[in-house]
DNA sequence: ATGTTATTTCGTCAAACAACGAAATGACAA
DNA sequence: TTGTCATTTCGTTGTTTGACGAAATAACAT
């Protein structure tokens, strides 16, 4: 019940389950999902701690950045149907279309530029 | 997105999460459910009007009493795959099963004596 | 070693939330 | 009509949450 809670809550707010749908498109570092959300760097760094600790994200570290992942077909089956249903229920609305065209733009630039853009405004 | 937010908000609090398990058995009434969990009236239904306002749970009245009960198959794809989700996560577990059990003491007792004995303590 | 930089942690603040009791509502009974 | 009773609504209170900026951390580059 715990671990099921973490989930649920994980899932109750927006920008987590945006988080999530972001992810579907492959592993972003932290300053890439502060790009694309406008958030301060430590807003979406505690989003994302929320939803490890549901263990609905993995994470690992490379060079200066840490990316984060959906995990794979090993994850535990509450976790891996929880993501299915936020998929199937979101992946066709507005907002997901969105954010997946505004992420498209961020993929084509350089990691090293977008992490520096966020401390000048 | 907005419907999508008010059911994982909904899955979000763990007694409202009890009280769909609950409704697993069969419908229940405000004050049936409000034994079970021992909460004032008031609160439970607020709870419960959360739920029903994310259409997981559907209502009757009927002479005294307003039930509440699980939707059918007609209910929004979903609603039907966050409620299959939740029971096939939760329904083994620990807190599950004490719930049931104290549930069916109550279902044993006849309805108007449970209202009742909700005044006095 | 020293400085740079991506990320996390911490403290703060305002908004949202869960619980309660009291009062309002709405149905039925007398 | 009047009273009774199950439920809901409202207002209050203490707790949790989401946002931020500042400071701490940890890894890399010089």
């Amino acid at each position: 019940m715990k671990d099921f809670m973490a989930i649920t809550k994980a899932l109750s707010d927006p920008n987590r389950v945006r988080i999530l749908l972001a992810l579907r498109k492959g592993e972003l570092c932290v300053c890439q999902i502060t790009e694309l959300f406008g958030f301060a760097p430590s807003t979406v760094s505690k989003h994302l701690s929320i939803l490890h600790r549901a263990h609905l994200i993995l994470s690992r570290k490379s060079e200066r950045w840490v990316y984060y992942r959906l995990p794979d077909k090993t994850a535990p089956v509450t976790v891996r149907e929880a993501l299915d249903w936020v998929h199937k229920s979101l992946a066709k609305t507005d907002e997901t279309k969105t954010d997946a065209k505004k992420l498209k733009k961020i993929l084509q630039t350089d990691l090293a530029v977008i992490c520096r853009r966020q401390k000048c405004c």
